[in-house]
DNA sequence: CTTGCATGTGCAT
DNA sequence: TGCACCTGCAAGT
């Protein structure tokens, strides 16, 4: 269940931990048992993320040696000390000292290098990466009448958000999340744009997503932290009915195209 | 045991 | 706008 920073750590993870020699490649399950036997025993080159697509490079003579993953609503890829399967595992990677399982991703194929290179041009910009531009963003932003809450889970908007980093962003920026995408001013795009560069970098080398730090927010100096259940510390996502953290009224949540966004109605009032 | 929910996407209508 | 899909986990019966 992940947004793009779990991405970027899983290729951080599977380059440092199986890149420059041969990988065992499995599928206990089947699913992908055709294509793991092509990719089984060759030299894993290094993997690489752009938004929540991942993507394992093979040194293989194929005109398919790379692995597309992407993990969906559901999926897991879960890396560890050798151990025998568990569940429903549809890829294993596997040296002699660690073992990396797929678990439910929406997607897991082999695609050629031009194939890769359609997928990152499909994409919109990643603020985990260093090459994105978000002015690309921002000219889809601003001639929308959708609200900047849709547009902030388009995937070629900002590359990598998804439901906790879209309900946060807009929490610390004040925004309501219904205003159109064309009512945002461009300094508004450009502060966004940062603070999604800044608390994403900050998953990525954490693991958690912590969207309420007093040194973002003066306000909240000194405030013991609180942890959600899904592993960080965050102003409304998942918070439907608990009180406000900063003004103490009630968070609300509602399904906003078949997803649940959440957001805090009084403190939550810019509109550009 | 069953049900419902989840950090997502693509297809049909 | 709705739904199917992929799986694991927690809560309810």
């Amino acid at each position: 269940m992940p947004e793009g920073h779990v991405i970027h750590r899983l290729a951080v993870a599977l380059t440092e931990g199986f890149s420059d020699r041969p990988v065992r490649v499995t599928s206990p399950q089947g699913r992908f048992a055709g294509s793991a036997e092509l990719m089984d025993g060759r030299v894993l080159i290094g993997a690489e993320a752009i938004g929540k697509h991942l993507f394992i490079d093979f040194d293989a003579p194929l005109a398919a040696p790379i692995i597309h993953i992407h993990l969906g609503l559901i999926g897991k890829l879960r890396l560890g000390p050798p151990r025998p399967v568990v569940g429903e595992v549809r890829l294993r990677l596997a040296s002699p000292e660690l073992v990396a399982d797929l678990h439910g991703p929406q997607w897991c194929r082999l695609i050629s290098p031009a194939e890769h290179d359609a997928v990152v041009e499909a994409s919109g910009p990643d603020p985990l990466r260093a090459d994105a531009d978000p002015d690309r963003g921002w000219q889809r932003v601003h001639r929308a009448s959708r609200s900047i809450a849709a547009l902030l889970m388009d995937q070629r908007i900002a590359a990598g958000v998804g439901n906790i980093f879209r309900a946060e962003v807009l929490y610390r920026h004040r925004l309501d999340p219904f205003i159109p995408g064309k009512q945002l001013k461009a300094a508004t795009w450009r502060a966004i744009w940062a603070d999604l560069v800044d608390l994403m970098a900050y998953a990525v080398g954490t693991g958690r997503i912590d969207t309420v730090r007093s040194e973002h927010d003066p306000e909240l100096t000194g405030r013991p932290p609180r942890v959600d259940p899904h592993g960080g510390e965050v102003y409304v996502y998942r918070r439907a009915f608990q009180p406000c953290l900063v003004c103490g009224g009630e968070i609300r949540s509602q399904l906003l195209e078949g997803r649940s966004l959440y957001w805090c109605p009084r403190c939550q009032r810019r509109k550009s």
